[in-house]
DNA sequence: TAGCGCAACGTTACGGGTAACTCAACGGAA
DNA sequence: TTCCGTTGAGTTACCCGTAACGTTGCGCTA
């Protein structure tokens, strides 16, 4: 089986052509199924096919027909963060039944590393890019509109995308957060996440935060933002630090729920009652919450539905049917019990 | 800017060339930096490069120069479990830094997926496959052979691999772990995890466990596979199912860690105690043990440096580097305090 | 000043498919 | 019988780069 030719150990269509004793394009004609051949040719090529162990070369076609791949480029910031490894499972499930493949970039956050991915992964003519967040260095900016090529932005909300957007508004989800705490009674509120880049969905969600918790007559004390990953033991020290500096916090929120636990279980470990001692607020609503003896205060967000979603706008696009380029996926804030529910407003 | 070319809306080679007033294979020896040109030309093409936004079709120069492309096909069960994220987040890092890109693959632990992905990725001219398993089908094992690509297979060690394995011995794994728990004291020693695909890992892990149960006068006296992923909330309604049907039971091991995990949850909300009621051991030391009051019993696998140890296997055979074709990447017990310590052995 | 070497650049021929076109054979209707 | 449409298949040009070679023109040597 699967006579090699002599170059690259690749056996090419004409090979096939060839041993089936048809032309190049009947043998193509049969592999792409458009009709236009008999039953017989076509027993005669696909026998060939089989014997040969044939490989269609889709790169060669798309060079063929000028058209782009079945690629679409998905920039994630990265995997550590339970929130992104569902976002992308939801677009890489959604993207693989449409018969496309996801070609991954970990851009960490960076705009700089996004710009050079980008850069590659243009070259490679994919038919379209997925990108996290909304915010592109200019020449990423310039390439992508240049490229003329789908796009949708995710995650964080892009009410005047460069193409397409889903995601929710950070703002108004850490708004909204900021608000609830503060009705629960909360005045002097601590903060830990993991980054102050301007750039990050986490921060314009601390700024509504901020807003609101002010507006509302409390303070948000201190925030704490680490050089780490958002995971469950940067939520356990940065508790830490954020306690021992500024013991005189009511509440703590944070920039996920697996820090929010990791606090938690720094607060039993240090004997604080939560909330009888300090309330605890999460965000994302990760699936560990299901399984916690106490409902864990946090903000509900569809984060595989907003991957599918992501993956259907880019499918509906190719496909030429209208689509409507701002979608917001929604929240929905989860009261939970590890604050106090002392019933204001 | 950007000048676009009647077909495609892509700028080609030759438009550069042309707007420099050069030839085409003297833009292309500027563009790979290759030499044989003046610095006056450089800057002539560069310009151009830059007025035009140009940018390389790397399909084109793959398919030129009869190469095989800068892609990974990188297939991974799936991401709801923590374990596979970090693998792939090692893997694309490392892959990045050497100018790859990760072709991702979603393949479900089924043989079917897998076949249908490969065949999929391997008609883009990958320069590689990495491959989460031991086993393929039939038909995909003949089409790796005969692609003649550079493949690792990672997670279940394969002793005898298509071409490069890294991992560790799950059967081994497990019964390290049987073992110890038997040695622990525990005769009476139930099971919960989600699969029961003879291709999986976690069933070879199993029967080693089994067999050193057994062999060690205790009894793996039910084993629960749910239909459902390896995560909290299974873990939690798996150890309800599992103390329900048989609660008799003196020990718990589980798929993983977050499994794990959620069985504490479980025994916590029903007032058993762990390890006083109930041993509790778990799989993978992810990294929410390192918050939790009680250090988990678990193993401890270096998930990370196991996706960035196949990623530089595939770069070193790229490279035509000798590579030691089989790597061991081990496991480490942890004996953590979530089982008595009778201190046998 | 012929002869040579080399830097700098141009020409040509692919590579593996596909689009668009052409062509032959055949059967049915006029 | 003639004409024409249909079916099945072959031909040709092209997609965008690159390898391999060919061609200049200049400076230097003998």
């Amino acid at each position: 089986m699967a006579e090699k030719s002599h170059k690259n150990n690749k056996v090419s269509l004409s090979q096939v052509a060839n041993a089936a004793g048809v032309s190049k394009m009947t043998a193509s004609r049969v592999l792409r199924g458009e009709g236009g051949y008999s039953e017989k040719t076509r027993d005669l090529v696909m026998h060939q096919v089989d014997r040969l162990g044939y490989l269609p070369n889709r790169l060669a076609a798309v060079f063929a027909g000028d058209k782009t791949s079945t690629f679409i480029g998905v920039s994630i910031p990265d995997l550590g963060n339970e929130v992104f490894a569902q976002v992308l499972e939801g677009i890489d499930h959604k993207l693989g039944s449409f018969g496309h493949q996801t070609v991954l970039g970990l851009t960490q956050h960076t705009e700089k590393e996004e710009e050079d991915w980008i850069h590659t992964v243009l070259s490679w003519q994919p038919a379209g890019l997925i990108l996290t967040g909304r915010f592109h260095s200019t020449r990423a900016t310039e390439m992508l509109r240049n490229s003329g090529l789908p796009i949708v932005e995710i995650w964080d909300l892009n009410s005047s995308p460069l193409d397409m957007s889903v995601g929710i508004n950070h703002f108004d989800a850490g708004f909204d957060m900021g608000r609830f705490l503060v009705g629960c009674g909360y005045r002097n509120i601590g903060y830990v996440g993991t980054s102050h880049d301007t750039a990050n969905a986490a921060t314009t969600r601390l700024a509504g935060f901020v807003k609101a918790v002010t507006g509302g007559g409390g303070e948000v004390t201190k925030q704490l933002c680490l050089h780490d990953t958002a995971a469950y033991y940067p939520g356990y020290y940065g508790t830490e630090q954020l306690l021992t500096s500024t013991p005189t916090l009511d509440c703590v929120f944070y920039q996920n729920d697996a820090m929010a636990f990791g606090g938690m279980q720094y607060c039993a470990a240090k004997g604080l009652k939560v909330p009888g001692d300090i309330g605890i607020a999460g965000w994302g609503d990760l699936p560990i919450a299901a399984v916690l003896p106490r409902r864990l205060t946090s903000m509900h967000v569809p984060h595989l539905r907003l991957g599918q979603t992501a993956a259907e706008m880019m499918m509906s696009r190719l496909s030429g049917e209208p689509v409507q380029p701002v979608k917001d996926i929604g929240f929905q804030l989860i009261p939970g019990s590890t604050v106090k529910n002392v019933g204001l407003r």
